[in-house]
RNA sequence: CGGGGCGUAGCGCAGUCCGGUUAGCGCGCAGCGUUCGGGACGCUGAGGUCGGAGGUUCAAAUCCUCUCGCCCCGACCA
């Protein structure tokens, strides 16, 4: 650790407040700092920073977060209450900023990688407290309750929350006039093109919210669903749901068959898909009624067009135009840009070289470690039980001794354990009297990346049986010098 | 918060519909003996507010009302 990296700032003067010695040294060693009578934080407060010399700076915590998860799952795959690994930095500028989340995006990576996980690294949606960029941590499984669009050919990867495609084109052609076609008991878009005999890609779809109480109203093409994260942060709303069936009425709007022409009063927000074709099929706003040869702009405006489209599978890469792919994911880790939305409201800021006070720029990088841990075993496990990964298994070793009552195991075995205890090893030792498969049922279940077992058999030849977890093979190796050739068989984590 | 399922011995369950001996079974646990490289066997034994409260009844694990908890689906989710 070098000092100018430390946190910590000591004080030149010894702080007035403090009485006694260990209270004067701990605060002027900048240990700890005063929050309120009898409430110390264990390090000065971050934002305390000054100077620009002071920055870049990084904290981190480890922490039990409550959050009263409305909807607890899955063991500790979703928890009301999780520990978290979480890191705030602070930078000066927009460009250290890039360089710091850039470096922990890096960071983060290897300690997934070292954690024995197949993951990738997605765009996310920033959530709540908004933030320009931000980046979420997938590790690939079927259990994951998150759904990602990758590129089948470049590296472009996101949450479907944020994801963009290209979508394909419907029909174009001449615009065609308008025409009334009565559609009796036809509401839904599935129902409509049916009757119709039209696909899908060639209709117009109309879907009614209320964001913050107030009625929105949206047109997209009537293939693609609506991406209610999308359309949120275009409303910069804090509450978005799907209008009930009395406020689109009272709304004077006729549900199933709705539409954007002849519309006022009422927010109309557009996706740019309703532009990617001619000669639509949309609502007639009467009942039983729809429109053939919808055009935009030509027969209806909006107020604000905006992706707000669900991307799916087999469209197009928004960067090369590959096709997408879809894979489930567990939400890891997330990254954001924070930026300075939080150091403007509390004005927490630092002196340039000019001496002139800006805010500082922050970003927050979290680990779900109870999540992590579950994803482990989500994709490390087989029919018997768990492979721990090296470098997370609880212990390195699992020592098993067969036959317990045989005098001469179990002493070569319990030097064996001193031994590799003595080495440096973490060892678990299966000293219970119970039956060899009940013992090499428990070692598979309980996982530990090495088996080291010792029995009457393999004493014959003067040897002891190691056996990686991962691998399907035992070897028998010469019980003296046996804790080299485990050592050799374990990197140093 | 909505929909569904489940609470009976440490664990897994049967019994509940149709009320009626002392509430069973498997695993585990304790003791003794045999066994000992893939969840051994025999004998003996311990272990229960049937989630909780109220009600109906001569009688409630069982019927009724309320309530608490857990699991799954959906809403939700830095």
């Amino acid at each position: 650790m070098r000092l100018s990296n430390l946190f910590g700032k000591t004080l030149r003067q010894t702080p007035a407040e403090a009485e006694n010695i260990s209270h004067q040294l701990l605060l002027k060693a900048g240990m700890i700092n005063q929050l309120a009578a009898g409430v110390y934080s264990y390090l000065p407060l971050a934002f305390n920073v000054q100077s620009y010399r002071d920055l870049p700076l990084l904290l981190y915590q480890i922490q039990t977060k409550f959050r009263d998860e409305p909807r607890p799952r899955g063991g500790l795959m979703r928890v009301r209450e999780f520990g978290m690994k979480d890191l705030y930095s602070f930078d000066a500028n927009e460009e250290c900023l890039n360089t710091t989340y850039q470096k922990l995006i890096t960071a983060y990576k290897r300690i997934y990688e070292r954690c024995g996980l197949d993951f990738v690294v997605v765009e996310a949606d920033s959530g709540a407290i908004g933030g320009k960029e931000s980046h979420e941590f997938m590790v690939l499984a079927e259990s994951g309750e998150d759904i990602i669009l990758s590129c089948s050919k470049c590296d472009y990867a996101a949450n479907v929350e944020k994801a963009e495609s290209v979508k394909p084109e419907g029909k174009t052609g001449e615009m065609l006039q308008i025409e009334q076609v009565a559609t009796p008991g036809r509401v839904t878009i599935e129902e409509v093109a049916n009757f119709l005999n039209v696909p899908e890609i060639q209709t117009l779809k109309a879907v009614f919210y209320a964001a913050d109480g107030v009625m929105v109203f949206v047109a997209i093409r009537g293939d693609i669903e609506v991406n209610e994260v999308k359309l949120k942060n275009a409303l910069g709303c804090h509450e978005l749901r799907l209008a009930t069936e009395d406020e689109v009425s009272n709304a004077g709007l006729v549900a199933g068959s709705a539409s954007p022409l002849g519309l006022s009063g009422i927010k109309r927000i557009g996706d740019p898909s309703i532009a990617l074709g001619a000669n639509l099929v949309a609502g007639g706003n009467k009942p039983d009624t729809h429109l053939r040869n919808v055009n935009y702009p030509r027969d209806f405006a909006i107020d604000l067009m905006v992706d707000i489209a669900t991307a799916r599978a087999g469209e197009g890469c928004p960067i090369c135009g590959a096709p997408l792919i879809a894979k489930k994911g567990i939400e890891v880790g997330h990254v954001f840009k924070l930026g300075s939305f939080f150091t403007e409201r509390m004005g927490a800021t630092f002196l340039d070289r000019d001496g002139v006070a800006y805010p500082i720029l922050m970003g927050c990088y979290g680990i779900g470690i109870g999540r992590l841990l579950a994803a482990a075993i989500e994709q490390n496990h087989d029919e018997k039980g768990i492979i721990w990964p090296i470098p997370i298994a609880p212990y390195q070793v699992h020592l098993c001794p067969l036959s317990s009552d045989n005098q001469e195991v179990v002493t070569k075995v319990e030097n064996l354990y001193a031994e590799l205890t003595r080495e440096g090893l973490e060892v678990i030792f299966d000293d219970r009297e119970e039956s060899p498969g009940v013992k090499l049922n428990d070692a598979d279940l309980l996982g530990m990346p090495l088996r080291v077992v010792l029995s009457p058999r393999s004493l014959k030849s003067g040897s002891v049986e190691l056996k990686m977890r991962c691998k399907k093979e035992a070897v028998l190796v010469p019980l003296d010098g046996a804790s080299r050739e485990i050592t050799a068989m374990l990197p140093s984590k």
